[in-house]
DNA sequence: CAGGAATAGTTGAATCTTCACTCATGTTGA
DNA sequence: TCAACATGAGTGAAGATTCAACTATTCCTG
């Protein structure tokens, strides 16, 4: 934490200026033009943001290991419980899940295998697969869900306030927008 | 995104309400203690920050790929540029990079393997290793860390204000520092 | 309505991560 | 001093994710 470092830079997002080496005979990196590097504020929510996103996913990852579950199989099972009829398309669970078809299909097979959720075929478009919560998936949520809301709060909802929170929704939301947008 | 969802509730943090079903026979999930389900707002945050993650990590990734480097890998590589003699003991990388042992051990072994790092037996403690950065390795930071700086800044930084970023940065250093005193 | 393009989903191999151990060295205190 | 414990790091196998095919439908479009 403390003044170890031989650059002030970040860790994570690059150099906030380059070291003095790239600069000494008038490279010019990026297409000929000097990279905005990134300012002290730029970096420290940048870095703020992964620490806090990695330590997170972790401990909420530790929490729900205890019903032998992780945060992935936790969103999936959501999803589902939410959905009418307790099922939804892959394609769909895939959108909403924010990965890739192949992985979801082998995430799914392997809670499958755990007995949390059954594939059924569509009858509409035989080229679809539904993704249904079995009796087991479903008391596993109902379970499960209020362990986890607990660990959500005590480790980052509870430690902001509403202020705080409504404003990293509104921070967030043209992030999101403009990442989807590209696909 | 539209209403066709049997519960109001979260995709990801659990519901907002107790399903219907849930609470009929007053059972008390819990401890015996009805939970504390998420509001709105508090429910969109943590939803936002979660997309938002998800989305700027498979960004940032499939652009340095480019490189043929991962975020991972990109981290590493910042993080000993950074350090006097290019070089840093493996627990402290792994702290740095909030990431098990094992991990970053494997990780190194890889990057040895491509040439970027190198490892160094450590003079005073025996039991010590440093990961150090080879020739190839310093170059290719060089050359990859404008191009990482400029998608940081077009896929997340400059879609805020210097404010909103002030904000996160306050919003999740409790959080980071919470979460970090639970090792 | 034939044929090509697009869509839905799966698969296996390669890569990466996690988990439980092991090994070697250091530290402590009786 | 030396036994017990702590620390730094690595390992291999098991589990998860990515990548590039591949199959089976369905959608267009002339």
């Amino acid at each position: 934490m403390s003044r170890e470092r031989a650059n002030a830079g970040s860790a994570v997002a690059g150099w906030t200026e380059p070291p003095a080496q790239l600069m000494r005979n008038g490279e010019r990196p990026v297409d000929e033009e000097e990279p905005r590097w990134l300012s002290s504020i730029e970096q420290q929510a940048w870095r703020a943001h992964l620490a806090a996103h990695k330590l997170l996913e972790h401990r909420l990852d530790r929490d729900l290991q205890t019903f032998g579950l992780s945060v992935n199989d936790y969103e999936i099972l959501v999803n589902l419980s939410e959905s009418p009829g307790h099922r939804m398309r892959m394609s769909d669970l895939a959108d909403a899940t924010i990965q890739s078809r192949s992985r979801l299909s082998h995430q799914i097979s392997r809670m499958e295998a755990a007995g949390l959720v059954a594939r059924e075929t569509c009858a509409d478009d035989r080229r679809g697969t539904f993704a249904v919560l079995t009796e087991h998936g479903w008391a596993t949520i109902q379970k499960v869900a209020p362990h986890h809301v607990a660990s959500v709060r005590q480790h980052f909802i509870d430690l902001l306030t509403d202020d705080q929170l409504r404003e990293l929704e509104t921070a967030y939301a043209p992030v999101v927008s403009h990442l989807k947008s590209l696909r």
